[in-house]
DNA sequence: TTGGCTGTATTATACGACTAGTACAGTTGC
DNA sequence: GCAACTGTACTAGTCGTATAATACAGCCAA
C-alpha cells in the first residue's frame, strides 16, 4: 500500500495536482512500484483532510494517463513499466529545470551562481 | 519606462502574481531601477491582452509592499533602495531554491545529479 | 450470503481569479 | 482651460478549484 506520510499540501498549487505529482515523483524515485495498491479515495481524503472528489479528480487523471488501473469495487493499483517511468522522469525534470532556470535568469543569476546556490542550499532544512 | 517585452504569461500561475514577480525579478536583476515609470494600468493591460483590473491588482500589491508609488492622475513609479533589493533577492531566491530542491529530492535526484542537470540545461532554448 | 468496503456519478454551494463595463477624481501637456 | 490621459472604485458575470451530501453498482472477506 502506497504511503502518503511525506505528503504535505503547500504553495498555491491545486491539491489534485499535488497528489498527481506526488505519485509521479514516487514512481520516478522507485518508492512507488508497478502493482502497488493505492489507498481508497475515501481513506486518502480523510487522511489528508480534503474532499473525496478532489482525490478522485487526481486518480481519474492518473487513469487517463494509464498510470493506474481502477475497477468498481476494488482498490486501484499502479500500472508502470520502464518506458513510462523514463518518460515521466524526462517530463518532470524538464519542467522543473525549465522553471528554475527561467526564474533565476530573470533575476540576472549566472549559471555558475545557480550551481553554487543549489550546492549551498541542497542540504538545508 | 519599464518594458514588458520579455514578459510572457505561462504556467497556471495567476497573472497578477506573474506581473508581481516580473517586476520584483527585474528589480533584483537591476533592469528596473528606482524612480522608473511603470506603464499605465490601461496601457499595460492592452499590451498583455488582459483585463485592467488584473494589472491593478498586481500594482496594488506592489504598493502594499512599498515597492511602487502611485497617486491618482499620475503614472506610478518604482520606489527602491539597496535594503529592499537585498531582501527581495533573498526572498525570491530562497523560494525558488526551496521549490526545486524539494521537487528533485522527491524524484530521488542527488545533489550531484541536480548540479549536473542545471549545468546541462542552463543554456538550452 | 451478507455487510462493509470499493469506484463512480450527480447536484449544490462557496471562493478566488479573471473578465467586462462603467464611473469619478486628479494629473499632465498642449 | 481643456482634452486626454492617469489612478481608483464598483457591480456583475464566467470559470476552475474545492467542498458537502447523496446515491448506486461491484468487490471481498468474515
Amino acid at each position: 500500500m502506497i504511503s502518503f506520510d511525506t505528503f504535505k499540501p503547500g504553495d498555491g498549487t491545486p491539491i489534485y495536482l499535488q497528489i498527481l505529482l506526488f505519485i509521479k515523483r514516487g514512481a520516478v524515485a522507485g518508492t512507488i512500484l508497478d502493482g502497488d495498491e493505492l489507498p481508497s479515495r475515501r481513506v486518502l481524503s480523510a487522511l489528508l483532510g480534503i474532499n473525496p472528489n478532489t482525490v478522485q479528480k487526481a486518480f481519474r487523471m492518473l487513469e487517463d494517463e494509464d498510470l493506474i488501473e481502477s475497477q468498481t469495487g476494488a482498490k486501484s493499483t499502479m500500472k508502470l513499466n520502464d518506458e513510462k517511468i523514463v518518460k515521466l522522469r524526462e517530463d518532470l525534470l524538464r519542467e522543473d529545470i525549465r522553471s528554475i532556470t527561467e526564474s533565476l535568469r530573470q533575476m540576472g543569476i549566472t549559471r555558475e551562481e545557480a550551481v553554487r546556490l543549489i550546492e549551498r542550499f541542497w542540504d538545508e532544512e
